[in-house]
DNA sequence: ATCCAATTGCAACTAAAACTCAATAGCAAC
DNA sequence: GTTGCTATTGAGTTTTAGTTGCAATTGGAT
């Protein structure tokens, strides 16, 4: 709780942004959130505890967030955008169940060497990466 | 011509579904583009032919050449939907240029076996996946 | 305490895609 | 070849996700 302010807080000073208390409040029920998430869900939340924060302030704040490197967007196999946290988590890419929707998170160091070989031979200097791996979970198959 | 043609008759027929002179119309644009490409990209070649098929029936096609396996879908960074051809090409990924827009097409046969360990740790039946590399290119970087 | 640039919420807007529906047209059966 | 049923079409409308403009407000540096 500590450590995200912080890190929100010197991102916002670097660039003249100010520590409002709708950011704060936000910044709260992002990280008390423990699984990918959407907009529609933080809002709901936030309404819940009766939390009026606006839908615009929710997209402007969570680019922010990005930004800032404490959120990733993620991009399943949806139109819009689903989030998670940064801080704390190693990277990793996800196989996503066609069945029931579940998401699998994963991480393969030899997959990302081999990655980092594929941009070498084109001379392409990476600077992210989205592994998706569509099919059947174990229940599903 | 023959072929794609072919597949598409076929994909209709087993569907009891038609095949219109606009789907024919669309079929042919689409195999005359040798990249990527998106719906409007299509719309609009097609109206400079004056070929005047709606968006809907555009939009309509396209899912059924990506459903009978003639075409992808592709998500770059952006929103919509792009697409390219699969029938005489062999399966690759992309590195996708922030800089100047590029895609660039690469293919490697380790990644591909990793990712089916990784299925196969997890018990998960694999149908499909998609792997972006975002970057910069030679000339960006 | 003052002041100005950043922020907010709301409404209006946008882009991509899907849906509704009346008119039309494949195509299989006769 | 005609008929009839169902799929298809285009135009317009709607939905979804997100962005933008703006007037009122406020953080926070001085
Ligand atoms: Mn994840
Ligand atoms: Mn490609
Ligand atoms: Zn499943
Ligand atoms: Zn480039």
């Amino acid at each position: 709780m500590r450590i995200e302010e912080d890190k929100l807080r010197d991102y916002l000073k670097s660039k003249g942004l100010k520590f409002t208390p709708e950011r704060q409040l936000i910044l709260k029920e992002v990280f008390s959130i423990h699984r990918h998430f959407e907009v529609d869900d933080l809002f709901i939340r936030m309404r819940r505890r009766d939390n009026r924060i606006s839908r615009s302030t929710l997209y402007r704040t969570l680019r922010l967030l990005v930004e800032c490197g404490l959120l990733r967007e993620v991009l399943f196999e949806e139109r819009h955008s689903h989030y998670e946290h940064i801080l704390g988590h190693e990277h990793h890419d996800h196989l996503l169940c066609l069945g029931c929707g579940q998401v699998i998170e994963f991480s393969n160091s030899s997959i990302e060497k081999l990655q980092s070989k594929v941009c070498g031979e084109y001379k392409f200097q990476p600077q992210g990466h989205r592994l998706q791996i569509t099919g059947y979970c174990r229940k599903c198959r």
